[in-house]
DNA sequence: AGTGTTTACGGCGACCGTAAATATG
DNA sequence: CATATTTACGGTCGCCGTAAACACT
């Protein structure tokens, strides 16, 4: 029963997007390569899609990773902004 | 390094917003109801705010409860959007 | 060869269900 | 007293880190 869209896979997913690079990806994260990895993977088995094209050491998105990055920066974003709301709600 | 505003509470959170009783909220999502006032604790907990007034059997949003539901509906409203962006892209 | 990614494996923690305790009407 | 919620407890599953295998330049 986990979500497929879990708000730290969606994590993972867009900084590796940003990043272009596992362990850096990983190091931003303060996760191993490994971890990362197995996120991105868990993602792209589950949905049925690759999300990135892995050309040696070059990461870049396919065209489903472009769609599902600005899906995850939207969904993100809310996210920080729900937190911001409700930690301004704590005295 | 749990984020606190997970996919898994926020429909927890939604769905007792929406129905007012742990028991039939759980029904609704296949769980039991012990599972599903741990997810709530859990979310008041570590938000450190009380998301729900408990009088009796009735079960009402606090004004941070509130808050939290607007948010709550957008985030999943996103993540449902994006489950069915991604799913047209499956051939 | 050296850097980067994936895979194998083991451990730890989170989440859930069963069931007992507690509260409410 | 019956129904609903909370709490205690145990098991299971998922996620992460270490380390080995693999890939690419």
């Amino acid at each position: 029963m986990t979500p497929i869209l879990d708000s730290r896979r969606l994590l993972a997913f867009a900084t590796l997007a940003r990043i272009g690079s596992f362990t850096l990806a990983a190091k931003e994260l303060h996760l191993t390569q490994s971890a990362v990895s197995h996120a991105i993977k868990a993602l792209e088995d589950e949905l049925g899609l690759r999300l990135f094209e892995r050309r040696g050491r070059r990461v870049a998105l396919t065209p489903a990773g472009e769609h599902l990055l600005i899906r995850a920066q939207r969904i993100l974003a809310e996210m920080q902004d729900a937190r911001a709301d409700l930690a301004a709600l704590v005295q």
